[in-house]
DNA sequence: ATAATAGTGTTATAGTATAACATTGTCATA
DNA sequence: TATGACAATGTTATACTATAACACTATTAT
């Protein structure tokens, strides 16, 4: 059964923790340097801890810079439909929060019969600040 | 300036013609290995002529895959508007040619007042034939 | 109790990508 | 034609990202 987002491992709440501290997207390896006082050693337990945050919705992979984020929408359906802005100046990353858009993608039918269950999308481009 | 798309190098010839006879994604690896009797013996020169045909939008990056992909659509705007579809069973991906989709995704405003000049989706699912 | 499942700790290794530097090719123009 | 600017190449080493594999412990359900 899948588990209850109330009931977090140790591991789970230290990374989450740690990740929802930051507001801004991290390492695996940058989490790992910064959780080995609270006893996670080694890559496998970040990454762990990482996949079923992941699995649970609490935080978000930005594919294009291998990096987490925690998840900043609280309406967001798991980790079935994510969206993001990202600033290619700053890597300020926010989550794209977007009722006519997710409801655009999640109705989009394949051409080749494919049945879509999940989408990732991300934007670039330049910050309000960086814009300048 | 720009390379102009008929002036491929020799290195990024290669690696096109390998990508383009694949009609699947590739990881770099792989390319590497199977170029290397062409005389592409070292990461650096795959890497480099990837990220040249990325450029010029002959290839794209599957950032979820971290694989590579020829062009499957003549009319796509470089690399500043992808759409893939990616099958969780068989890994088929297909780029997405769907005209009202991408006007709809590069009218999209931020409301943080971000200026995108980009964007990357990807769908998954399961394909026609990993449905049943 | 027993078994099933999830989580942990650990070591080693696989897989992905870039830094850095020396060299060569191409082409415009001084 | 030579000089400079830029793109591309070749090469070695290294950085960064992620998982395999195995032993062990904790939690829960029957
Ligand atoms: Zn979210
Ligand atoms: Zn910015
Ligand atoms: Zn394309
Ligand atoms: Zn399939």
């Amino acid at each position: 059964m899948a588990q209850k987002q109330e009931n977090l491992s140790k591991n789970q709440k230290i990374v989450l923790d740690y990740i929802e501290k930051a507001n801004q997207p991290l390492k695996a390896y940058s989490i790992l340097f910064n959780v080995q006082k609270k006893g996670l050693k080694a890559p496998p337990q970040v990454y762990r801890a990482l996949d079923k945050l992941i699995e649970m919705g609490k935080i978000h992979k930005i594919e294009s810079r291998n990096s987490y984020i925690a998840c900043q929408n609280s309406s967001c359906q798991l980790e079935k439909a994510t969206a993001f802005s990202i600033c290619e100046s700053c890597d300020k990353v926010t989550e794209i929060s977007n009722h006519s858009l997710s409801k655009y993608l999640s109705n989009i039918k394949d051409k080749n019969g494919m049945k879509f269950n999940r989408y990732n999308l991300e934007f670039f481009g330049l910050c309000k600040k960086c814009k300048v």
